[in-house]
DNA sequence: ATTGACCTTCCAGTAGGTGTAAGGTCTATG
DNA sequence: CATAGACCTTACACCTACTGGAAGGTCAAT
C-alpha cells in the first residue's frame, strides 16, 4: 500500500508519515521496486497508534514510550499508567496556566468601554507602571 | 541604562530584548558611544508593556497590533476590546481542547490496572482497531 | 596587566510539522 | 506513442518564541 492510502487511513498525512520515519519514531518502510514506500498491516496498526496517542496529547517523544511498550509484550501495565499519569498531570497544569489567562482576559474585557474613545482600561491595565 | 538593567527592570532577558529588536517588535535602542543599547525610560515602558502582553498569553504578533494601538493617541478603545475578546475565544477554544484531553487520560487511566501484567487498557486503547 | 562581568554579533537548535522545488513513476486517454 | 495529471522521491526553507554558545570587544577593580 502507497503512502497516500496509508496516510487516509491512519489520519496522518503523507508528509507527517515520512516525517516521523526521519525522526525514527517508526521503523523505515519497506520499498516497492520502483522505491516507492510500501505498509503492511502492521505498519498501519503502528501508524494509527501514533495519530491516537498524539491526538490524545501526548508530545512525539512520549509517543515514542509509548510505541516501545506497545511493543515489548514484557511490559507491566504499571509503566503505562504511571506514562499517563504524568501526561495528565501536565495537562492539567496546563489548563490551570489557560484558565488563569482567561480570567484575566475576561476582566479586562469586562473593564474596557469598546467605544469610540481612546481611554481603554485594557491598554492602561498592560502599561502600568510599577514603583521600583 | 544597559541591557541588563533593562532587562531586570522588565522582567525580560537580555537575549529576549535583543531578539524583540530583530525582529521589530520594539525600535532599535539608541547607542552609548561603546555600542552598547542604552535604554531609557520610554523604552522601559514599553518593554514592561510587551512583558506584560506576553504573559498575559498575546502571541508577538499580536502584540504587534497591541503596541501599535498603545502607540497610537487616535485609537478608539473599541478595536482594542475586539482584539482582546478574539484572543479570550482562542484561549477558550484551547481550554475545551485541553479538556477533552484530560477527559481522556483520566478515563485512561482509571481503565488500566497498573500491575505487573503486560494487559493494559490504555495500550489497548491507542491499539484499538476501526473497522474500515 | 589581568580578571570577571558586562556588551556585541552571528549561527544553531528546540517541537512538530508544512510549503515548495526539482525530479522520477504510473495510469489513462487521444 | 506522447502527454497530462496524480502519484512518488529527496532536500531545503519556514513557522513560533525564544535559548545556548562561540568569538570577540569593553569596562571596572585589583
Amino acid at each position: 500500500m502507497n503512502i497516500s492510502q496509508a496516510a487516509k487511513i491512519s489520519g496522518l498525512s503523507p508528509k507527517t508519515i515520512r516525517y516521523y520515519e526521519r525522526i525514527q519514531l517508526i521503523d523505515p518502510a519497506s520499498r516497492s521496486e520502483n522505491g516507492y514506500r510500501d505498509y503492511n498491516h502492521k505498519d498501519l496498526d503502528i501508524l494509527r497508534f501514533v495519530q491516537r496517542a498524539r491526538s490524545t496529547g501526548f508530545s512525539v517523544e512520549e509517543c515514542r514510550q509509548l510505541l516501545s511498550l506497545y511493543q515489548n509484550p514484557e511490559r507491566h501495565s504499571s509503566e503505562v499508567k504511571e506514562l499517563v499519569q504524568e501526561k495528565l498531570q501536565k495537562v492539567e497544569d496546563q489548563i490551570a496556566e489557560l484558565e488563569h489567562m482567561r480570567n484575566t482576559l475576561k476582566e479586562l474585557v469586562t473593564r474596557c468601554p469598546g467605544d469610540e474613545a481612546a481611554q481603554c482600561a485594557i491598554i492602561d491595565s498592560l502599561a502600568e507602571k510599577e514603583e521600583h
